[in-house]
DNA sequence: ATTATTAATTGTCTTTTTGACAATTAATAA
DNA sequence: TTATTAATTGTCAAAAAGACAATTAATAAT
């Protein structure tokens, strides 16, 4: 008979992924660790769970801390529990990712952390299994996109399409036809056009758009297939 | 300066909602659970993760361990990881849903675990947040199924399109039209017709078919859009 | 003032996929 | 030989996808 008190005790970890977009390049915003093992190493934003928090909690208090940032769209992705992950005892992490967007992130000082972002296909090696997360959140991120009206978490209130392609691209790491992207977004009906224009970008200017929130909080777990020729 | 010594340790548990389907009607495997609290009250087959295996291998060790089978389809879902969830000592689970051929499964024979199919939407109420973990898992289930064609672990090796018809039916608990499913399922090319039929369900008897192996490692990852109007 | 330039925006056509719908076929039972 | 039952196959219209290029709105250059 197998009795609670008998059984193994260890530590639980949140690691998240942060996403952001910076109108050319999908980007993740790494840290440098504040603790022994790999102190000064990069690494992903994470910390243990506490005894009064989920994992969930976790992740969002540590988003908060390390990034100034609240409600931020946050996924839970899997666990990771091998054995020795962790060179001083063992600890499973929680991985999440988080897509925010870019210019609402001020950095925050921080004794034991130094935030910093880094192009996704540019970035330092990180510690432990932390690569493999990323690899992971990267796919995953792809996954959902693709099927969910989640990328434009990533971007300012008022965006453009050109904007909004490029994203597409740079997550799905393809070239995506102009026309075909336009009227497939347009007809998901999520998207309101504005009067105003963005002319930082050329002389003709794009029109901004903003998102229905009725009817994206209605589609968030429709399926849209929004991308062509999907294989994942 | 967060320390590793000072961080509160906690017991990590697996949970396996296991999915049969017996040619009428998907239904859960569940045990009598077998220790304090709540002692001999239904709940999923779940277990400790042991200190030298990863939580994927705790899952396959307790469905090896209740049900005899080894290789089963499994996939992880989420951590359950509420503070409280567990009333005696704060217990994090990682959640699994598991496909299996239930004609495969011969009850073990346990002194601590009696183990039963129970139609899905006839059951017992489940310990804890096990009732949770289960509707989490037929969304999940959905969800996957309607996108990969991984309802096939829940068949005989050679199985008849009527007897996959029902499957999916169930599974999306909606009516699909015979001929746009036929259309569909044989579309994919996963499919390889056999010689024999299949005279248990009617006269005329029905073909059996079998996977493509090949094909089906090669699809296991892509989209095949296989029930219509998709909403999740 | 006119023209050149640049990027945003819009449009057409064909092919493929979907969804709605019913007739035919292969066996056994009467 | 006919009735019965479930499996199998077929058609058509609508919608979606994919390939492809012309037009437009601005500014810059002449």
């Amino acid at each position: 008979m197998i009795e609670y008190s008998r059984q193994p005790h260890y530590l639980v970890a949140v690691d998240c992924i942060v996403f952001g977009f910076d109108g050319e390049h999908l980007k993740i915003l790494l840290v440098k660790r504040g603790l022994e093992p790999e102190i000064n190493k990069w690494s992903l934003m994470g910390g243990f769970v506490g005894p009064s928090e989920s994992p969930d909690d976790a992740a969002n208090r540590v988003l908060k801390k390390m990034t100034g940032l609240e409600g931020v769209y946050l996924e839970q992705m899997q666990i990771y529990g091998e054995p020795h992950r962790d060179p001083i005892e063992r600890t499973l992490s929680v991985g999440y990712f988080a897509l925010i967007d870019i210019h609402k992130y001020e950095a925050q000082l921080n004794d034991d952390y130094e935030a910093e972002w880094f192009l996704i296909n540019d970035r330092p090696k990180l510690i432990f299994d932390h690569d493999k997360m990323v690899a992971d959140a990267r796919k995953k991120l792809r996954y959902k996109a693709a099927l969910h009206p989640i990328l434009f978490e990533m971007l300012p209130k008022k965006f453009t399409i050109p904007q909004l392609h490029i994203l597409f691209e740079e997550v799905n790491d393809t070239k995506i036809d102009t026309r075909n992207f336009s009227r497939k977004i347009t007809s998901t009906g999520l998207l309101i056009k504005l009067a105003e224009k963005d002319r930082t970008g050329s002389k003709k200017g794009a029109f901004y758009f903003k998102l229905d929130k009725k009817k994206y909080a209605a589609n968030a777990q429709a399926f849209l297939s929004l991308v062509p020729n999907l294989k994942v």
